[in-house]
DNA sequence: CGCATTTGTCGAAACGTTTCGACTATGCGT
DNA sequence: ACGCATAGTCGAAACGTTTCGACAAATGCG
């Protein structure tokens, strides 16, 4: 395999010349460039990725953190890690995936340490995220997706929820409709900080209370089966409600069934929007979905892109980046349903 | 950063020392390897993971090779990805993703010059796959998800997915279901010897055949728009057909509009399995889908440890795996519909 | 014309490990 | 008591780069 001594020794220069023409650090002049371009033509020279990271300090490797749950990732995540890797390599990077387990802070600890890596893209972040405390305390370079307290000078990149909400529920209202639940993720999530949770809450609130509506509300397990409990449960204490708004991609079939349950129709007799999420998962339900979609695959670039940035002293074009989601108007909503008069009409038909 | 040398010094030995305390290559005493290893624990050393790599010829980094398609990756090769990412943190090693532009052979050669990794994982492998010949040639250790030809002396893990059209066909066959047509993926994938649709199409001939049965199967690409016409135009030229076995799971939907266009339902008055698939996206359709289900998981673990042994020189328990889909019946396949009966019903009713 | 700067190049010292050969005790069989 | 393997350790030479200081030649400037 060929070195980087091997080389110098045919272009007939030092090994220190080599390496500035490789890298541009100094001045070369075009004759020995050619020279030793040649060389490296004819012999079919790479560089030594470790033994470069080793002397440079700087591996060109970065990681991607995401937390090892059991059920894997979802698939809003999926395109996030392929497009991430993308980025990473139109930059010069690897990226290396680390699961972690969210309870072992020491385990990120001996990953950084072991130096393998310039810096990490941490997916998930919670409000109150050890991990972040941690790596900022030992300042190690890291971009989040997503956001968490005290982030003033932290580069991330996020999706503005308050403004996806807010555009689920306009296009809502402008079909007439009034009375309009928000279908949270679970609980626990919320409870543990987790961002999207958090954020959709208080800003269905917030709205709800400008249009002086009562915020209806409810946490669901993200799988099918809940999904289909907490409409049921929904339209029992609220039996006016003729709208969901729900982040809970996993939980919709199980509310499309419950509604196909109740012999309604969609988006006859129920609208149902679903935000954050993708193009795929819309197309895949009867009926196809009017959703608020999201750029993931943006989003992985742009963790990565920021955490590169910082990484190669570049000063960022922004800091801080909250992407829109775009509204897509398929068929799962429609004019608010007027069920008085459906039910009159049933009782003669 | 405390380094090896730190290490040396405060335990009073030498750096080889340490080196053999940690790796265990030579023996050492009882006695220093605890002064060793409680300066290790009092600088908080962890080795450098370059400088090792360095050394040793060996970054104990895997990279997993998966294509750069514009629509990124299917459903099933997320967990696939997360799960290789765990089996190779399990076995000490990173695991970093690598998208290749299929066309682009020399990228791939650039690649593994560059010695960053010791080994590949090769996704979706093909037929006759050119990646293949050349890692081949150029003797770097490789695992593959899937197949090529000639490949008697290489690590693979694929799906067994003669035996999973066979169980399909037989499920169907057990409601009473004769008129079965297959859906393929695309003609594209299939005539660029992309295993899956190779192999599932051979299998729904041959058992076809064995039944003496014609074999009736289409291509389709793998988009809803694709799914529709092409259970349309399958129905206009065998009105006949009861049943559909497909692994186009992203046709599905479109399959599902179709049939609900003309007035059917699913499964009183067709049946559908869907092969190859996760039970996430089985219960996101409407009904909750009849399916093989693989054990995509399974198979980044197996991929992963399949290139780790031979790169250990352990010999594996099994060079070549062949995992099994699992049967789950849900709503969408029932008895064989009786169309005459039903027609004359309609008639009276 | 002389002096300071810039351009182009070299050799050597890092970077933090692993690994090889060599050396000293120690215990063994004879 | 004598050689001999073996356990335990050391020092030094890799591994393949980058980077620093030095230096000669070429260039600019007053």
């Amino acid at each position: 395999m060929p070195t980087m001594t091997s080389v110098a020794k045919r272009a007939g220069v030092a090994v220190s010349t080599v390496s500035y023409a490789l890298n541009g650090t100094r001045p070369i002049s075009e004759e020995t460039r050619q020279r030793i371009f040649q060389a490296i033509e004819e012999l079919g020279y790479k560089p030594h990725a470790l033994a470069r990271g080793l002397a440079s300090k700087r591996s060109r490797i970065i990681a991607l953190l995401f937390p090892n749950t059991d059920r894997g990732l979802g698939f809003t995540e999926l395109e996030f890690v392929t497009s991430a890797a993308n980025a990473a390599k139109e930059n010069q990077y690897s990226l290396v995936l680390w699961s972690y387990d969210v309870h072992d802070l020491d385990e990120l600890r001996q990953l950084t340490q072991q130096r393998l890596v310039d810096g990490v893209v941490v997916m998930e972040v919670h409000e109150n995220d050890a991990r972040i405390d941690m790596l900022r305390q030992i300042e190690f370079p890291f971009s989040m997706i997503g956001r968490c307290a005290g982030m003033d000078d932290l580069g991330y990149v996020d999706i503005d929820f308050s403004q996806t909400v807010r555009d689920a529920v306009d296009h809502l209202a402008g079909l007439g409709h009034t009375e309009i639940a928000f279908l949270n993720q679970s609980r626990a999530a919320f409870e543990a900080g987790y961002g999207p949770a958090v954020r959709t809450h208080a800003a269905f609130e917030q709205i709800m209370a400008e249009r002086d509506h009562e915020s209806i509300s409810r946490f669901c397990r993200t799988e099918l089966r809940a999904g289909y409990d907490a409409f049921n449960a929904l339209l029992d204490e609220h039996p006016d409600l003729t709208a969901i708004v729900t982040m809970n991609e996993r939980a919709v079939p199980g509310v499309l069934h419950a509604i196909h349950d109740r012999n309604w129709t969609v988006p006859d007799d129920f609208s149902l929007v679903v935000i954050v999420t993708s193009r795929t998962i819309a197309e895949m339900m009867i009926p196809p979905l009017t959703t608020l979609e999201a750029e993931t695959g943006g989003m992985g670039r742009l963790g990565v892109e920021l955490l590169i940035n910082q990484l190669e002293g570049r000063p960022p074009e922004q800091l801080q980046v909250l992407l829109p989601c775009r509204l897509v108007v398929r068929h799962s909503t429609g004019p608010k349903p007027d069920r008085a008069r459906a039910k009159a009409q049933a009782r003669s038909g």
